[in-house]
DNA sequence: TTTTTTATTGACAACGTTGACAGTCTGGTG
DNA sequence: CACCAGACTGTCAACGTTGTCAATAAAAAA
């Protein structure tokens, strides 16, 4: 044991040819003799030769890139990880992942430094990094390729490829559903006034209620967090100081699940009392009872197309990737009844 | 823009010194003088040099280590993963992260790889990767520092540092639990001849019946994946064949949240008409209704002394860390009732 | 035949860092 | 005064690759 690693010297010297020839073999590049070919590559085989990848990206772009998120709990992230992970395997490339506070002054730091030292060659951003652009633009500066997915209609501006998801029509769209229903007091859980996706699907939900000719009522629309206790703490918060309201929307899944356990501690039935939709179309939201009705975030789709587009400006840095919008669809489960 | 990135020679130009003095600066060494060591420092804030990782790797170990896992989609393998976060983090150490399908031959082909390549210097294998041995002495072999997550009560060898978790004891204890109660036909849903943890499990369920004087009844025993899907499954399967049982040990809370579900499904109150028990304590089992009794199993935790264990080992390699064993405590929740 | 092209190979200098080692001061000791 | 230790600094060779360019041999063109 404790044998020293095969370099591309030692196969070198075993296959009789000079060490640039190995180099030739393993890059595959034009030139090359059959003959000191299948010799160099036996040689090789027998060693059990692997380039080393720190010595080659001394010269070569670093094949890695880091996903950076901010709420570590969610499944949200390991979704998107997956997404990533798969196109990241596919492509050959590594994935350092990278999850930050977004409040704290280190992130800055952190992130030129993922870039400054060549660890990485790439990021992807998401919400709340990916909302800075004084943050991405420092990046840029750094020459770091960057891609970031974001909540919008449409890119806020040219600085990077970016991901785009319409939570805005999504919310209006499953608030209309809850209206065809008949509902006619919507209360809105999890607003966030900083929090991008958020206020997507309130000014959503807000759109749907305008359309449908009716206002929003300010003491139906509770603020809170995207996690399943927020949602326990905001609905009981709600039915206290209403009880007017028939139906719920919760901001994502997390939240709406909480809202399902709160009901059921009240002793209310789901859908018959209370009628709750989701956001995100998570894997417990078809694994509650009732199953949650929801939105359909394909959170791996997009998160394979960001790290897509991210190993792509890194390998052919000529051609930017386009944005690229996401529609959100409705999935009708069975915690909403008409009324 | 495009600018490149200043090398440790640019700074010691702009300083006046030798780029060994910037290097010894930088590296915290002694014999500085107090002159030199400010007046670098100033360059480095000025530049904000950071050193090339890349570059400094060629000389010295790999600062990042790799977590190898095959179940990508469990609450188990996230949990896992922030806990090593936060370890590596305070070490100042990356994490490339390594799903693979454990069934597949390239395994062990992609895992030398990134050993042999010097990508990452350590590597932290789970279930069921952790359980070859031919697998753990091969990586060895290439001189990779290897901590291994296993369930047992003891580790199973000495190859290299493990973290064990008692499966078994935890198992029988939860059944007891059960017993206790008062219930004499219980169910065990997940039972997989070639996962480690659904054994022991299993072998305390057994045992737990054998010390109370009751045998296992084999119609009562169903195999299955850790799935909520495979939970519904199984549990519609044996609710189908017996009629006898009132109490159901779910393998792990994924499978007794999918019991909970058929059971709803079938109409059964939980705990009155049944009562259903499963393991890990993922935050799911907190979030159904009623709240599930489980046991314990502290992820973040395990994994996090994996990490500080790997990290130690590479850092100080004379000095092996011991093995470290996790006793499971249980958790009582509402889906147990006395019969 | 001579020249040019085409295929094939090798020497050598990077890349940015750290380690080994050899200097150069300064001040104290014999 | 010579010597030495200690404090500090610099030179240079690694590390294992890839890129550049020159050298060679064989084949084709003149």
């Amino acid at each position: 044991m404790a044998v020293k690693k095969p370099t591309i010297k030692d196969v070198a010297r075993l296959a009789g040819v000079s060490f640039k020839s190995v180099s030739r073999v393993v890059n595959n590049e034009a030139w090359v003799s059959d003959e000191v070919r299948t010799k160099v590559q036996a040689v090789i085989e027998q060693l059990n030769y692997q380039p080393n990848r720190t010595a080659r990206l001394m010269r070569t772009a670093p094949f890695s890139l880091a996903f950076v998120y901010d709420n570590p709990n969610s499944h949200y992230v390991i979704e998107m990880q997956n997404g990533i992970l798969t196109e990241c395997r596919e492509k050959g490339f590594e994935l350092v992942i990278h999850p930050t506070d977004s409040a704290s002054d280190q992130v800055r730091h952190e992130l030129t430094s993922m870039i400054g030292t060549n660890l990485v060659g790439g990021v992807i951003l998401t919400p709340p990094l990916s909302e800075s652009t004084t943050l991405v633009q420092q990046l840029l500066e750094q020459q770091a390729k960057v891609v970031r997915i974001v909540s919008g209609a449409e890119p806020p501006d040219e600085l990077c490829p970016t991901i785009y998801v319409d939570d805005e029509a999504a919310g209006q769209a499953i608030t209309e559903h809850l209206l065809d229903q008949g509902h006619r007091h919507i209360a809105f859980l999890g607003y966030h006034k900083d929090h991008k996706s958020s206020l997507g699907r309130y000014r959503g939900y807000c759109a749907a209620l305008h359309h449908a000719g009716f206002a929003v009522e300010d003491e139906l629309v509770i603020s809170g967090h995207f996690t399943f206790d927020s949602g326990v703490q905001m609905t009981e918060q709600l039915l206290q100081q209403s009880n007017k309201v028939t139906a719920l929307f919760g901001c994502n899944d997390e939240i709406a699940a909480g809202a399902l356990y709160a009901a059921r501690k009240r002793q209310l039935a789901v859908p018959e009392d209370l009628s709750i939709v989701g956001f995100e179309n998570s894997p417990f939201s078809r694994q509650t009872w009732p199953g949650l009705t929801t939105v359909h975030q394909p959170n791996a789709e997009i998160a394979a197309r960001a790290a897509a587009m991210l190993i792509s400006l890194m390998l052919e840095p000529e051609q930017t990737p386009k944005h690229c919008g996401f529609k959100l669809q409705l999935v009708l489960r069975d915690s909403v009844s008409p009324i």
